[in-house]
Order: structure tokens, then C-alpha cells, then sequence
DNA sequence: ACAAAAGTGTTAAGATTACACCCATGG
DNA sequence: CCATGGGTGTAATCTTAACACTTTTGT
């Protein structure tokens, strides 16, 4: 599981400390084997309940890829599905259910030393937030990562830490309210940040977003032929 | 493996008659076991040549999803890692090798009814299927259903028969010739189909497509909220 | 000459960008 | 009053969609 959310204005990644060999003491995706009479989903759903405490509600979880290469856990041959899961910032029970002492870690650090996480967890966790990056692209899951209700700003942020871009905020604001079924308008204004107060918005139904939003201000097209 | 082709107008899909229980007869899609010292995509590599005589040269090949259901084999629990690969119509060369009555089926009639195919498989040919759709709007790999050389109307047709629309001539023309590294000219001409000799083009060396391709005309954004 | 396919031009509508500018709030 | 953030307006540029129109070929 990558649990992602964004917390303190960076991008953070549940991480459980390894309380065995092998990479005894190393940091850890949190994860687990099949039991009986479960599907993928299903044993990802129970996974992430164990690590958080949290069920379904509230938090995206989905499949994004596998991996099974023949050296990825020196113990032997272990295939593992993988799975993405978007929340907000909320706290965890790590104190009760069975305590593995999972906490938040910037996904940043993690990923400047690929030595630092167990196993192949280092590109796991590259090839998630790369998943996760294009999703917010294409859907309105940036949503999973706010509160339930939620002002465009802080929406705008959480685009601009998973992205790692600067964004227009009244071409954001422009293009997050126009587009049918992303934000329904709460009623109520937040408290001020030092400025106007703002209205607040509750997550639409609206899964795909169309037109998607651009990650690059212009990013040059696929591969040049001349430079 | 979901291994696709376009051929006689139609999106086909190699299928296999399988040759001992469970589903005795039935049609399924190729498949096998991991094998030792292999990961995922060499495993994924392997299966290809062994049924198709192919070689990773002029095929695409791409994980999209992993299937675990308890019950999706009756000979006991089974975690599939499905790969789609894209490839030209090109002749299978069945009788060698291990012959294993590989053949193609179009997809459509396939997909019709859930129960022609054995195991889950329906449901992965889908997954697969809408997979290489969402592949063709956002990169170049519509290219990968073509001849060495081809037309720009050949490519048309590879995105028309693969997504079931009708897309315009002339626009479609304009975008992927100035789409930047999508297609190179190649120098020659086609033969005629009964018109004006068309321009014969290679695959350029980009591998995303922007901006991307659209698939419907106009689909209307997201979910509306009120109809 | 004519039909059919290839490819270019044109125009209106929609999207994106950059940035000026007004609104509301707290100090 | 005024700095700060929220939100709207606007014009240049790019993209798309629809379709008229020219070019090239086989019959």
C-alpha cells in the first residue's frame, strides 16, 4: 500500500518501520499477504484498515501495477500488487489495533536515496506517486485529499504540492468551479487567512475531469526530432 | 496475455482452445506460470513469443492489472498479472513451435457474451480493451497496429476500429502529421484505393502524444448534476 | 470526364494564458 | 487606511469541429 496524503504543504507516504528481518529497522510500505477467500481489493481494503484504522469511505484506494522480480525479497519468490491509496490529512490510530507504529514521511526524501526504503519499495513508491500525479490530471480524486468541505485554495494546493508547480490561482479558480459535477458550494464561507473569506465547496460527483488539467505550464510536446 | 491486433476492420485478440480441464474446449486467452529468475515483464515476453513466434521488436508490451478472486480458477487460487500487447496483423506462425491453436477472434463478438470465454477472462479482455483505448488518446502507440510503413488513413482506421467512432478526415490528418515526433515521412507514396496516391509515413521516435487525441465528439464532461 | 480518396483552407466556438482589476476582511 | 488573499474580466493565442475546396489518381 501507498497510503499518500498531503500534509504540512508536502506530499507524505504512510511508512511503517521494519520490526524484522530481513531490513530489520529499515523503513516500509506497509503491506501483507492473501488470506483465504479474498480478492485483491478486498485484502488492500483490509490492509489499509489495519494501518490507519480507516475504511473505504473517505479514502480512493486502486490497483496500479505489479511487481515480481525474482530477487525483490531475499526470504524468495514474492509477487506483490500494489495499490495506491489518496486521504486527507487525517490522524491516525496508530496507538490502538496493532500499534506497527506506521507515521507520515515526505515523499520527497524518500525518493533522493533509493536506499532508503526496504525491498523494491523505493520504485514502488516512485511509480505510485507518478500514478497518482496523472490522476489528478485526468480525475477529481485531489479531492480525497481535502477535508470534507474545503475552500478552492486549499484544493489549488494540494495540485500544486503533488505536482510540484506553481499554479494561476484565478485561472485555477475558473477552471475547478466551471467544470460540471467537481465542486458543489457548501453554503459557508471559511474563516480568513488574512485576506477575503472563502466559500467552501464539498467534493461533486463528477469522476473524470474534462477538459483535464495540465500538469506543465506548456510542457514541450512528446520528444523533439530537432533541437 | 492480451495480445491485440486490427485486421479485417475489426479489433481481434489472440485466443487459444484449451486443451486439457478446467473449461475443456473453451476459448481463453494465453497464459503461463512464472518461471525461476524471471520478473513480470520477461515472464510477460516469454508467454508472447512462445505463442505468437514474436520477439519484443514491433510488439508493445504493458502491464495494466493483476487479478486475484478467490474463486477465478477452480483448480485453486491463482494470481493472474495481466499484459496487454499491441501489435501489426502479422501471420502467426502456429504450426511451429509449440502449436498451441492460437488464433485471432474479434473482440467484439467476444465481449458480447460473458460466457464464451473460461476463468475471469471476460472481465480482463475488457479491462484490456479499455486500457489500450485510453493508450491511443495520450500516446503514439496507435502506430504499433501498423505495417513498418503506412498511411496516415491506415492510422485513422487503427483509432476508429479500436475506439468504434468516426473520426474526421481532415482534421485527424492535420493533427497527427504536426503532432511533434508522432510520425516521419517516409519518402514514398502507397498505392492508390481508388484515389489520390496518399504519403507513407513511419512511427516517429515520441512516445506521448499532446495534445492528446480525442475519442468522442464532444462527450459530455463528467457527471451532470442536474439533466 | 468523372468518381473517389488525399490533403489544405477557413471560420466559429471553446480553452488556455497572462495579467489587470475589483471585493472583502483583519489589523 | 491598507495589506492580503478571494474572485471576476479581458484580450491574445491555441485547439477543435465542421465543412468547403483543391489535388491526384484509376477507370
Amino acid at each position: 500500500m501507498v497510503v499518500l496524503t498531503v500534509r504540512e504543504h508536502a506530499l507524505q507516504v504512510l511508512v511503517v518501520e521494519r520490526a524484522k528481518p530481513p531490513f530489520f529497522g529499515r523503513l516500509a510500505l506497509p503491506g501483507g499477504f492473501l488470506e483465504d477467500g479474498e480478492n485483491l481489493d478486498e485484502a488492500a481494503q483490509r490492509e489499509l484498515a489495519e494501518e490507519t484504522g480507516l475504511a473505504a469511505e473517505q479514502v480512493h484506494v486502486r490497483q496500479f501495477r505489479g511487481y515480481g522480480g525474482p530477487d525483490r525479497d531475499p526470504r524468495g519468490r514474492v509477487v506483490s500488487v500494489a495499490y495506491v491509496a489518496l486521504m486527507p490529512d487525517l490522524p491516525i490510530p496508530t496507538a490502538g489495533g496493532d500499534a506497527r507504529a506506521a507515521r507520515w514521511e515526505p515523499v520527497a526524501g524518500l525518493l533522493e536515496d533509493p536506499a532508503v526504503l526496504a525491498f523494491d519499495h523505493h520504485r514502488i513508491l516512485s511509480d505510485a506517486v507518478e500514478h497518482a500525479r496523472d490522476m489528478l490530471s485526468h480525475t477529481t480524486l485531489a479531492t480525497t485529499f481535502c477535508p470534507p468541505e474545503f475552500t478552492v485554495t486549499q484544493l489549488r494546493e494540494v495540485y500544486e504540492t503533488v505536482w510540484g508547480t506553481e499554479l494561476d490561482p484565478s485561472n485555477f479558480h475558473r477552471k475547478v468551479t466551471r467544470a460540471d459535477g467537481f465542486l458543489v458550494p457548501a453554503g459557508a464561507k471559511a474563516a480568513s487567512d488574512g485576506g477575503r473569506r472563502a466559500n467552501l465547496y464539498r467534493a461533486g460527483t463528477a469522476t473524470q475531469l474534462y477538459p483535464a488539467l495540465l500538469r506543465e505550464h506548456h510542457s514541450k510536446p512528446g520528444a523533439r526530432q530537432e533541437p
